[in-house]
DNA sequence: AATAGAGCCAACCGCCACTAA
DNA sequence: GTTAGTGGCGGTTGGCTCTAT
């Protein structure tokens, strides 16, 4: 049998064995030729499979954790930006492969994505029939207080860390508009309404997450949370 | 304990771009 | 300009594991 025959060619799970002897020709020959390395290596295997194993798996520098917060955040905004280019976004996320953040985005983040968009769009729609000119001048923010950030974090796809999470009160933007209410779906939806927020809602406020108060600041901090992709489209309508 | 369904992930497939002859 | 060889990329699949019933 050579290695044209079909059936030379081994598929499937690699074994330790053929993993030590990639490593090894990949250390004599280096990461390039992956034919004539899948040659010489003595594997039964063709020079793509070689190829994708080393670099999806045997490959030094590699993360083979989970996914951190952060680095979700990152493939959540890149992806936005970019769309699926997979290989662009794993060069932002050093020691993740293309792979691994395909298939994390795609068993994790694909439905996060999709409602947030979907949320954001219904959003827009509103302002456009709406009242309000959405600029920020013509907010009042008036910090109410502080929740744990958990289901929020998920929501959102922001970290909490280091930060000082707060409310706005909506007061300013009116009430009864399909803004409002539009809000009030996303925020009901969260389902990271403490006590504290409950509790202002009792009282007729309307809850909207930000990060500090309207300033100089705010594109920055917010850009710095990954929330600006999401949330500034909201903010620099009209 | 057995089974079905869902979720996850490693590996494969097909296409495209690039390069050398 | 054409063709063959090669590598890279994104989509898809198959099988394993986990969970619910």
């Amino acid at each position: 049998m050579s290695i044209q025959d079909p059936g030379f060619l081994r598929r499937g799970p690699w074994l330790d064995e053929e993993d030590n002897r990639l490593t090894t020709t990949v250390g004599e020959l280096g990461e390039k030729h992956w034919d004539a390395l899948a040659k010489s290596s003595g594997l039964r295997r063709s020079g793509k499979s070689c190829r994708l194993r080393w670099k999806n798996y045997l490959r030094p520098n590699l993360k083979h954790g989970d996914i951190t917060h952060e680095e979700e955040h990152t493939i959540l905004n890149l992806q936005k930006q970019w769309g699926n280019k997979w290989s662009r976004i794993a060069k932002r996320l050093p020691g993740r492969t293309d792979n691994e953040i395909k298939n994390y985005w795609r068993s994790h983040l694909k439905g996060k994505a999709e409602a947030q968009q979907e949320c954001l769009k219904g959003i827009e729609e509103d302002m456009k029939q709406d009242f309000m000119t959405p600029k920020c001048d013509r907010i009042s923010f008036d910090h109410v207080g502080e929740s744990s950030m958990s289901d929020k974090e998920d929501f959102f796809g922001i970290s909490s860390s280091g930060t000082t999470e707060q409310y706005c009160d909506m007061n300013a933007l009116g009430s009864g508009s399909p803004y409002e209410s539009r809000m009030s779906d996303l925020i009901s939806s969260c389902c990271w309404q403490s006590d504290e927020i409950k509790h202002h809602e009792e009282y007729g406020m309307g809850m909207f997450p930000c990060f500090s108060e309207i300033g100089s600041s705010f594109e920055e901090e917010s850009k710095t949370h990954g929330v600006w992709d999401l949330w500034s489209p909201i903010w620099e309508l009209g």
